[in-house]
DNA sequence: CCTCACTATAGACAGCTGTCAATATAGACG
DNA sequence: CGTCTATATTGACAGCTGTCTATAGTGAGG
């Protein structure tokens, strides 16, 4: 079955007591970081949100290119990273590309750091 | 009175709505990126479980440093960045240095990661 | 005061990251 | 097929980051 070390960071971190509970393996803190990373940057942060808040669950690449003051391709970027982390999915449809936030992921981040506020 | 342009990262992360309810403004965006951007990675990660899973709420660095395969300056340094990320305090106790987790911190985090898989 | 243990800072260096201009790819539509 | 629009990839480059060794600061105890 599936091994441990082998999970995807979404798996991963969705398996992971909360931070203040107790403490992650080494291994778990290495699947979680690169989410954490693929959020850690105001334009992809703004990204995710652009996309999460949008009705309908997905925004068009040709809706978010223009919401930020750089290139098209750099934009282009840092959807991928994104894309790559697991946060967002991909369609293509016709010329257009359509972006849609993967919410299990970003619940399963919000999890993680939740409960760290209630020891003494 | 305090500017909105103004604010420690963990004002700022907590005054945002959630991800998937309404898109961070630009300036949302860089002052929150900072928090995610400490925890992105996985010996501070790690570093923060074991911080705020501890029981008392504090732990000895002299603790800390033997969990990691790592010098003991580069435990400092990471200790040193989610310090002034403002994700813990310090405590000097005679030789010793405690560190606790800012609970407020992860919450206000925890919920700007929350609720966004309620869309369609 | 001297010394010892604990923690932090400084400086160096390899590797990663965000950005851009240039170019490629992919689909739509004559 | 040719061309146009939308998006992605490539390659280059400056700046940031994680790590180390060496060293400094800080408090306790003889």
């Amino acid at each position: 079955m599936s091994n441990l070390l082998d999970l995807s960071p979404i798996e991963a971190a969705a398996r992971c007591s909360p931070l203040g509970r107790e403490p992650l393996t080494a291994t778990q803190a290495e699947q979680v970081a690169p989410l954490l990373k693929a959020l850690a940057d105001p334009v992809r942060l703004r990204l995710m949100s652009l996309i999460a808040a949008h009705a309908g669950g997905e925004v068009c690449v040709c809706h978010l290119t223009p919401a930020f003051e750089l290139s098209q391709p750099t934009v282009s970027h840092h959807l991928k990273v994104l894309h790559e982390a697991g946060l967002v999915d991909r369609e293509r449809r016709g010329t257009w590309v359509y972006y849609r936030a993967r919410g299990a992921a970003l619940e399963a981040l919000s999890a993680l750091l939740s409960g760290a506020g209630l020891r003494t």
